[in-house]
RNA sequence: GUGGGCGUAGCUCAGUUGGUUAGAGCGUCGGGUUGUGGCCCCGGAGGCCGAGGGUUCAAAUCCCUCCGCUCACCCCA
């Protein structure tokens, strides 16, 4: 076969699709019921809005995004995440204005040039939930527990660990840094080459090193949660206290970082078992700085995002059998020609139903109706038609009996309503 | 970008120490029932054995190169 679909980039067949339309309508549901509203922005972003968003020198910027020049010779990305986008939109619009609080979803395509591998393509699928305007603890509790909410209808709870940490501020996040900074430097050469890496980099992730020597260096290294200011702290010990309201489990992981620059105090993962080394299902945090980035005002917000695939994997479910209500077998051009009226008017009234677009035998029309799970199949045919009748066919006890043309579709309609 | 595993019908997979027309199950189409589905029986269609090169009288099988898929590192949803 030499036509292959773009690595990374996956056909969903109609089976995943009906799963994900379940997983799709659940998530809508729960959206629904916090107060959330859908908001759709584009896939295509000036390349900026990222650039400017996520930071420069985050590996998603630097190396996973697919950037282009148009005809025009504009700088475009395909969007790797929906937040700034979002943030984009909401300032573009000044829908700021119209309300204190502003509560969105969004589900769609993401696009990251990054190695494929399980639970990891190149064009994935999030639902992001945004809350734009509110710097409530509440806000960072509310989003968490939708992330849950999502996560836990299709996975066994058991399974899933929520992690929680708070980055700190403006105000107390760079003592920490410093302090991190002096820290790595005078233990240089007991860390592994990507630490060493990381330290010029992006500090924090050294946390995330799986090297056992590091990690025991890193034990001794100073940790944000001791650096944190009095705001930050009370903002965290609230979230925590909502979070167990809500009911819903958690552990502080003092070391959780995010990889995306515009994330400020509170940011949490939900991991979960059985996805492989790409564990985590769902994830998200705070950005209060993000809006001033995008020369918008001051606006605070919290936000996450559920990594459909994963939870696909996670979701055991099969996909439910077809169910058709009625199958139409016609005979003959006289019949087949009147079964298209019948057709007509029984789908616009609400059934299922289905017909051989190919002129077939009985038998095999037969046959497709039962593949197509017919509860009930008419079977016309020439003899029929002279007669002016029809035959209504119970697939299941299979039980037959002879139906007056007159009326027909009316007849059909009452008979086959469950 | 780096490493491991795997590439044979639409799908899941057999294929002996290299040996003649490459097989099975499922699916699909048809027949057994001149007009009645599922179960059963019979039959058909469907393969550049991932691609290219090499060794050999002979390669799905051995060697090399490339490509693809997959898992992991990195990073992340």
């Amino acid at each position: 076969m030499t036509l292959k679909a773009v690595k990374g980039f996956k056909d969903i067949l109609p089976e995943e699709a009906k799963r994900r339309q379940r997983l799709e309508s659940v998530a809508r549901k729960v959206f629904e019921s916090c107060g959330l509203e859908e908001i759709r922005t584009p896939i295509l972003e000036k390349t900026e809005v990222f650039a400017r968003g996520i930071g420069e020198h985050t590996d998603i910027v630097e190396k996973e995004m697919y950037t282009f020049e148009d005809r025009n010779g504009q700088l475009l990305t395909l969007r790797p995440e929906a937040t700034a986008g979002i943030l984009r939109a909401v300032l573009e619009h000044k829908l700021y204005n119209q309300s204190p609080l502003l509560k969105l979803y969004t589900m769609g395509p993401m696009f990251r040039h990054e190695r494929p591998q399980k639970g990891r393509l190149r064009q994935f699928h999030q639902f992001n939930v945004e809350y734009i305007g509110s710097s409530s603890p509440l806000a960072d509790a509310e989003v968490i527990f939708l992330a849950y909410e999502i996560v836990s209808a299709f996975a066994d709870e058991d399974d899933l660990l929520l992690e929680v940490n708070s980055l700190g501020c403006p105000e107390c996040r760079p003592l920490h840094r410093k302090d991190l900074l002096l820290f790595l430097n005078n233990n240089k050469d007991d860390l592994c080459e990507d630490c060493q890496r990381r330290a010029e980099l992006n500090p924090l992730r050294v946390f995330d090193c799986k090297n056992e020597d590091c990690q025991s260096v890193l034990k001794f290294a100073p940790v944000i949660k001791h650096y944190i200011c009095p705001e930050c702290a009370s903002h965290m010990g609230k979230v925590l206290d909502a979070l167990e309201a809500f009911g819903i489990p958690f552990v502080q992981n003092a070391y959780l970082v995010r990889g995306l620059d515009y994330y400020k105090r509170t940011t949490f993962e939900l991991k979960a078992r059985g996805l492989g080394a790409q564990s985590t299902v769902a994830a998200g945090g705070r950005y209060d700085g993000l809006s001033t980035l995008l020369d918008g005002p001051d606006l605070p917000g919290v936000g996450m995002a559920v990594g459909v695939e994963r939870l696909l994997l996670l979701m055991q479910e099969e996909a439910r059998p077809r169910q058709t209500d009625l199958f139409i077998a016609a005979l003959g051009s006289e019949a087949r020609t009147e079964a298209l009226y019948w057709l007509g008017y029984l789908r616009r009234n609400g059934l299922k139903v289905e017909y051989s677009l190919e002129d077939k035998s009985l038998k095999a029309q037969m046959k497709q109706a039962d593949r197509a799970g017919a509860r009930y199949c008419l079977i016309v045919g020439e003899r029929e038609m002279d007669e002016e009748e029809a035959i209504l066919r119970n697939m299941e006890t299979k039980e037959q009996e002879t139906l007056e043309l007159d009326d027909l579709p009316e007849v059909l309609l009452e008979k086959t309503k469950s």
